[in-house]
RNA sequence: GGGCGAUUAGCUCAGUUGGCUAGAGCGCUUCGUUUACACCGAAGAAGUCACUGGUUCGAGUCCAGUAUCGCCCA
């Protein structure tokens, strides 16, 4: 149990560090973000963006976490039955990634090491795996612990990771359904390969980088029918020499006037001798010198051809008749030369006489860019190379090793997501009003275009739609919605364009691939398929290449919990595909999985879909379309119903926030200097629709704890702005501390003497700052109720009776509940945020606080009823504010709970012991909207401001009691009487005279508005006023005339709608008579 | 190359369907420690709303173009 300390303890200053854990404590006592299935309320439920295990959070995650506890937290005090599931996501390539280069920096065993103690049969598989697990383990714990201090309210007990057992099954099903309903198959596919991580990559995986290369001028000799050479050549031009060797074809635009001449004509490829055909396509640009198009500038009118190394000569390839050109592979996984992954006509060429023997055997086994060098070399040396001109231009590359990627052929496993029972369905998911008319799903129907023979696979049954359970996903459509909106164009591009999904990846970190192989030949004629028949129905799935079954290998798909079939398997001598799935495939599940599917759990039936995915633009294609999907196709109901797209953050510099960068800020380090509730509030606040948040990081020197500016360095291939690993201390001579981004990327190593530096950014002052006025006007009102504590009257209707500031502030009170839910509704935080600081701040601290303070603590009465108020309005403050800055609001309330059992006004007194994390959310009350007391408040307002003003002008000590009297207009001139005394407290005035038609005594100072003049006793300094007046008499004549002006012309007062003429004319009276009187005072200055 | 977004005070950002002399926080200037808060209070200075055209009685807001920056997709 935690106690309470008594309200007089409460610091003069918050301290987060003093109250953060305490209030953790009292939740996790509580168990108050654990929710069941058959709790009451309506389901409401948030899927986290699970974080990868790679590293640490950062202000994107502290950010996107933040929002998803805000929209949490508020359903839950809406009486929701809220669920917010947690987990973390193993994250393939990038975690495995990670590893190694740890293990590298290191100097331990690392992934090359592994993979030769596995090719030796020493399990270095399972060896490696153990040390990512390890890391997994490490930093799953890292950020449960942040999100934790962060104070999100997560259903702990049910946290996951995508590779746990029940996401593993989860994986597993799915896998077999895609599989058996014909959207899983194996192709034989240029992919994105990684050569470093020696990994196929998804498209989306691929960044393009502008790059400053060559385009290379070579020459390939004519050859004629016999094989010798014409003397004529064709001249090639490619970015890539190096693939040369590959090269199958030369082809030419047939409608290329110039060149079409040499179609069916023959070259010889140099180096390799291999004769070559050219070819006819209309790819091939038609050089034109004159051409704003840098390709046609550039291009040669020949183009090599090399369709094992690039996908639009692939697709050349592919075109041609009667057969497809052969393509022909010359790397090794790496990228370096060899004629050991499909260059099979190596030995053929090489006894050839053509061919260049020595050249050859020397290229075999260099590293890609040494080859394009060597190769280059001997175009030179053979008088072949024509030119070399300079080209920048896109290449891609990947997005964990940040090499360019190879385009490879290999085999790999495909999810046909260009199927309309996937494709289809996201596209119809979406609300009609946000889908744009081009969309293919957008009628409704089922044609997807041409895009899904782009794809094809040709020996793979043809999908029968409809013919499996869920496969229609009806009842899914028309209720995807995206915030802000213009996302949704995002999502339905990316389906239009969608090609198939290539999921195997050669790692060793993942899912494996649950598909045992085996020669078909054997499997048959050996009787095991008939066993597999017999003995476990239902639990595998067969498919064979259509390549003559004899020849074929039979791919057969093992379902969840189906041991003694793979058992089986593995006795016959079938082998399980040694790749694992990408990432994204369990990711695509994780709204099902983590809650329990494939079985039909309560949870799964409750909270699918759940209400919001909140998360960043980037992972549009890669996550939510997947999930989108799956979650239709497999179970028939939509992952969620909203998507909310936030900010993202970036450093000083306005670079992405990111762990690859290494300019993360971890969000400890703000929690640390300045609190969690600060870092909430100030990252809600800064969550508009548009912008992206930039956030100027400080560091915090380790020795003497003071902020400054770290030095920054540009590193790496984007050329960023970030700290310098190593930084010197500007308060501590000769003493120095190693950088977050030193840190992150190993390029220093904190010691004892030069310990790793905390971040800090003033940004988040603006939430500190906020949570300690919170504080002290609940301290306040605190002691005020206690002291008042035995004279209160306590319940009772307060009716009537209510003070102007107490009208006023309960009307606002009223207005602000109701914008609060207006912003929470639209996703709108910064105004949530905004709204609530306005009010605690300007209106609760500024006026009304100060409004009541001279009559609060008086017995019975007004006093009592101020009491009454002030403790509603702090009530529904710390309700409202609580979803942003839970540890504080939660801490005050308990307070006020204690001191103020009862409420009053509207009837929402706590339960005994009751938490405000499981509080109601207040309900806005419009009969306490009051328009007539917010103007005559605004009136009082403005009159206490003149005076304020008029005292400073004339510098006028604040403590010095002055005389004043007041000049309204006659309709206002009761308006003072029952409220001088608030006037008086707040300007520290007394006020002798109030009147229409009041002369300003001689030496007294003047302050003019429309309708009200004050005049200060016994200040005239002659000149100064004069001066004021002058100045003030401008500004209004520069008002009147402008009024004036719109009002004389005739446009506008006939065009114009009537009420803004009318205003207007109001407003140029006011004006006016302004006018008047500051130009009557000033002539009597003289 | 296509798409999306941004450009408003020294800095970081708001600004709803076009409508009073464009706002906030920080910073800056002056004053102030009367028991909630100096992480505070009062008053103040500060902007050619990127640029050029157009529509309109009226444009920061709508349209077209230009420039610069960022992101996504090829």
């Amino acid at each position: 149990m935690t106690t309470t300390p008594p309200v007089n303890e409460l610091a003069k200053q918050y301290r987060p560090e003093d109250v953060e854990a305490q209030v953790a404590q009292r939740w996790d006592d509580a168990n108050a973000f654990h929710a069941e299935a058959d709790d009451k309320g309506d389901p409401y439920a948030i899927v986290i963006p699970p974080p990868n295990v790679t590293a640490a959070l950062h202000m994107g995650h502290a950010l996107n976490n933040t929002l998803q506890d805000i929209l949490i937290r508020w359903h839950r005090m809406l009486g929701d039955n809220a669920m917010w599931m947690p987990g973390t996501d193993h994250a393939g390539i990038a975690t495995q990634t990670v590893v190694d280069k740890r293990l590298q920096a290191e100097g331990e065993p690392a992934l090359k090491d592994y993979k030769k103690i596995e090719a030796d049969g020493g399990g270095g598989r399972e060896q490696f795996i153990e040390k990512v697990q390890a890391w997994k383990d490490e930093y799953e714990g890292v950020i449960t612990g942040q999100l934790k201090s962060m104070g999100c309210s997560c259903d702990w007990e049910r946290q996951r990771f995508t590779m746990d057992d029940q996401c593993a099954k989860a994986v597993r099903e799915a896998f077999f359904r895609l599989f058996k309903d014909g959207l899983i198959y194996r192709g034989k596919r240029l992919v994105n390969w990684d050569p470093v991580t020696q990994t196929a990559l998804a498209d989306d995986e691929v960044e393009s980088q502008d790059i400053d290369g060559h385009f290379y001028y070579m020459k390939y000799p004519v050859i004629d029918d016999a094989g010798k050479p014409t003397g004529d050549h064709v001249t090639v031009a490619t970015t890539r020499p190096e693939t040369m060797l590959g090269d199958t074809a030369v082809a030419v635009n047939p409608k290329d006037p110039a060149r079409a001449k040499y179609i069916g004509q023959r070259v010889e490829l140099p180096i390799v001798g291999r004769p070559i055909p050219i070819i006819g396509d209309d790819y091939v640009v038609v050089p034109d010198p004159d051409s704003d198009d840098a390709k046609a500038k550039m291009a040669s009118g020949f183009l090599k051809v090399t369709p094992a190394h690039d996908p639009n000569d692939w697709e050349i390839g592919q075109r041609h008749t009667p057969e497809p050109l052969a393509a022909i592979n010359v790397m090794a996984p790496d990228g370096s030369i060899s004629k050991d992954h499909g260059w099979d006509d190596f030995d053929q060429w090489q006894n050839n006489p053509t061919a260049d023997k020595d050249a050859l055997n020397a290229l075999l086994g260099q590293p890609r860019e040494q080859a394009r060098k060597s190769i280059v070399k001997w175009f030179e040396e053979h008088e072949l190379l024509e030119e070399i001109k300079p080209y920048r231009h896109a290449v891609g590359h990947s997005y964990r090793s940040h090499v360019p990627v190879e385009p490879y052929l290999s085999d790999q496993w495909y999810v046909k997501v260009t199927d309309d029972r996937l494709r289809g369905a996201a596209l119809r998911a979406m609300v009609e009003d946000q889908r744009a008319p081009s969309a293919p799903g957008s009628a409704g129907g089922s044609d997807t275009g041409n895009a899904t023979d782009e794809t094809p696979s040709p020996t793979h049954p043809p999908a029968k739609p409809g013919a499996y359970p869920g496969a229609g996903a009806e009842g899914c459509e028309n209720q995807l919605r995206f915030y802000p909106e213009r996302y949704a164009k995002t999502f339905q591009h990316w389906h239009e364009n969608l090609r198939d999904w290539c999921i195997s990846r050669q790692l060793w970190w993942g899912h494996r691939i649950p598909v045992w192989s085996i020669s078909n030949k054997r499997l048959v004629e050996d009787g095991y398929l008939d066993i597999l028949e017999v003995e476990h129905p239902g639990k595998y799935h067969y498919w064979s290449e259509d390549v003559g079954w004899d020849e074929s290998t039979a791919h057969i798909a093992v379902g969840p919990d189906a041991e003694e079939t793979e058992k089986y398997l593995e006795s016959i001598g079938a082998k399980q595909d040694p790749d694992v799935l990408d990432t994204w495939f369990s990711s695509a599940l994780w709204p099902m999985s983590t809650l329990g599917w494939p079985e039909q759990t309560p949870e799964l039936e409750t909270w699918n879909p759940s209400n919001v995915l909140c998360t960043a633009r980037e992972i549009i294609t890669l996550w939510v379309s997947r999930m989108v999907m799956f979650n239709t196709y497999l179970h028939g109901r939509l992952p969620f119903t909203d998507v909310f797209i936030h900010a993202m953050i970036q450093d000083g510099h306005g670079q992405k926030m990111s762990k690859s960068l290494g300019n993360g800020v971890d969000p400890n380090d703000i929690i640390h200097s300045h609190g969690s509730d600060a870092m909430r509030f100030t990252l809600a606040s800064m969550t508009t629709q548009t912008q992206d948040v930039r956030m100027p990081v400080d560091m915090v020197c380790p020795h003497t704890q003071k902020t400054f500016t770290p030095k920054f360095v540009i590193t790496g291939a984007h050329q960023s702005k970030v700290a310098a690993p190593l930084q010197d201390s500007p308060y501590a001579k000769g003493k120095q501390m190693v950088s977050s981004f030193g840190l992150a990327t190993g390029q220093a190593s904190p010691t004892d003497e030069v310990p790793a530096a905390r971040n800090s950014s003033e940004k988040f002052d603006y939430g500190r700052n906020f949570a300690n006025k919170l504080w002290n006007a609940t301290r306040f009102a605190l002691t005020k109720l206690e002291e008042a504590e035995s004279s209160a009257d306590g319940g009772g209707s307060p009716g009537l009776s209510l003070g102007i500031a107490d009208r006023w502030i309960l009307s606002r009170t009223a207005r602000t509940i109701e914008e609060v839910n207006t912003a929470l509704k639209n996703y709108d935080f910064h105004n949530y945020a905004g709204k609530l600081y306005q009010f605690v701040w300007n209106d609760v601290c500024d006026w009304y606080i100060e409004a009541v303070k001279p009559t609060i603590a008086a017995p019975g009465g007004s006093g009592a009823r101020s009491r009454q108020v002030l403790a509603t309005v702090l009530d529904v403050s710390l309700r409202m504010l609580h979803p942003s800055m839970p540890f504080i609001t939660e801490r005050l309330w308990e307070s006020l709970s204690e001191v103020a059992p009862k409420r009053g006004v509207r009837g929402m007194d706590p339960d005994e012991n009751e938490l405000l994390v499981t509080a109601d959310w207040p309900e806005a009350d419009r009969a306490l909207v009051d328009l007539q007391a917010e103007e005559l408040f605004e009136r009082l307002r403005t009159v206490v401001t003149m005076i304020r003003e008029v005292r400073t002008a004339n510098k006028v000590p604040p403590r010095e009691t002055v005389e004043v009297s007041v000049k309204l207009a006659e309709e206002l001139v009761g308006m003072i009487g029952p409220h001088q005394g608030f006037v008086e407290s707040l300007a520290n005035v007394k006020i002798v005279a109030v009147g229409s038609d009041l002369e300003k005594p001689a030496d007294a100072a003047v302050i003019v508005r429309p309708l009200v003049e004050v005049f200060l006793h016994n200040q005239l300094d002659a000149d100064a006023e004069k001066t004021r007046l002058t100045k003030h008499l401008a500004d209004v004549t520069g008002q009147v005339k402008n009024l004036e002006g719109r009002l004389s012309n005739e446009k506008y007062t006939s065009k114009a709608p009537a009420h803004l003429v009318q205003e207007s004319r109001d407003k140029l009276a006011g004006m006016i008579r302004e006018r008047d009187a500051v130009k009557k005072q000033l002539e009597e200055l003289g």
